[in-house]
DNA sequence: GCTATTGCTTGAAGTTCTCAAGCATCGAGG
DNA sequence: CCTCGATGCTTGAGAACTTCAAGCAATAGC
């Protein structure tokens, strides 16, 4: 450890992995609160976004398709999601919020205060900055890398 | 969007769950890679910093005490950690990475490639930045009990 | 039309997670 | 000392998560 840029890149993937813990803890309590479990609140999170087909759920959530049957299953039989066909393929359901879902989704984003204490944190300049350097690392990818979908 | 100008609180945190959403993805996908779940790979990765007792591991995971006699359980039967008497409490057990525990964390992170890659764009200044600017948001620290270590 | 692929579901096996109990140990007040 | 409450860890039950292998329906390419 003597001051080579890989130094600065072990010591901030270490602060990512504190400040994954601390927002995950967040969440998972914010969605506990509403008797939701992590996977259930992560999901409704994609979806607030819009409707995705149970293969883009999975992607996006890095996990088996297979898996994700049980999840919707269980937020379906709440009332908080809705399986419908897609029109233009038969063998595509989309995942839709209802109503409640998407209300819940609200509530738990907004329960979420110790993130949001801490971004209150910065100035609005820094805000702006962090929103920038954080699209450039985690969104931002060369065009061969990214998924053609 | 309400204000003038800057990126407000909620499109801040929608992104953070993107990028903590990557940086989850990579870390899960190095861990199962060695045949780790996603609880046993954030185990370590805990551990990697120095042994610590049971209860200081579910407080740091934020998971119930309980959870955690399994997860070690499994990891030890492994021979990626051992369980040693506290000297000065026998109620507490440390746990302590073994030299195979230790490389394969270090195996884990170095198999990182989508975060550190994403990090690898941004430059020596803008790293410093986004270091100091998590730092505050996610490690609420007064200077006054900084360690001085 | 045939065939390979894709999207989703089911079932099995293991892991994670929480809650309620339980045992052992520590710490403080009588 | 010694009882009592608090603390640290484990166990067991029940639910959810997770992956893999297999299967069915529908699509896409030939």
């Amino acid at each position: 450890m003597t001051g080579t840029s890989g130094v600065d890149t072990d010591r901030l993937m270490e602060l990512l992995s504190v400040s994954l813990g601390a927002y995950y803890g967040d969440f998972t309590a914010a969605a506990a609160s509403e008797n939701l479990t992590a996977s259930q609140g992560k999901t409704l999170n994609v979806l607030r976004r819009g409707p995705a087909a149970m293969r883009a759920l999975a992607t996006i959530l890095t996990c088996d398709a297979s898996n994700m049957t049980g999840i919707i299953d269980r937020l379906e039989k709440r009332g908080l999601v809705r399986r419908e066909p897609s029109p233009t393929d038969r063998r595509v359901k989309n995942v839709v919020l209802t109503a409640e879902g998407e209300r819940v989704i609200d509530v738990i984003r907004a329960k979420m205060d110790t993130t949001r204490a801490g971004l209150d944190r910065l100035s609005t300049e820094e805000r702006d900055t962090l929103y920038a350097l954080l699209e450039r690392a985690f969104v931002a990818r060369p065009a061969a890398l990214r998924p053609s979908a």
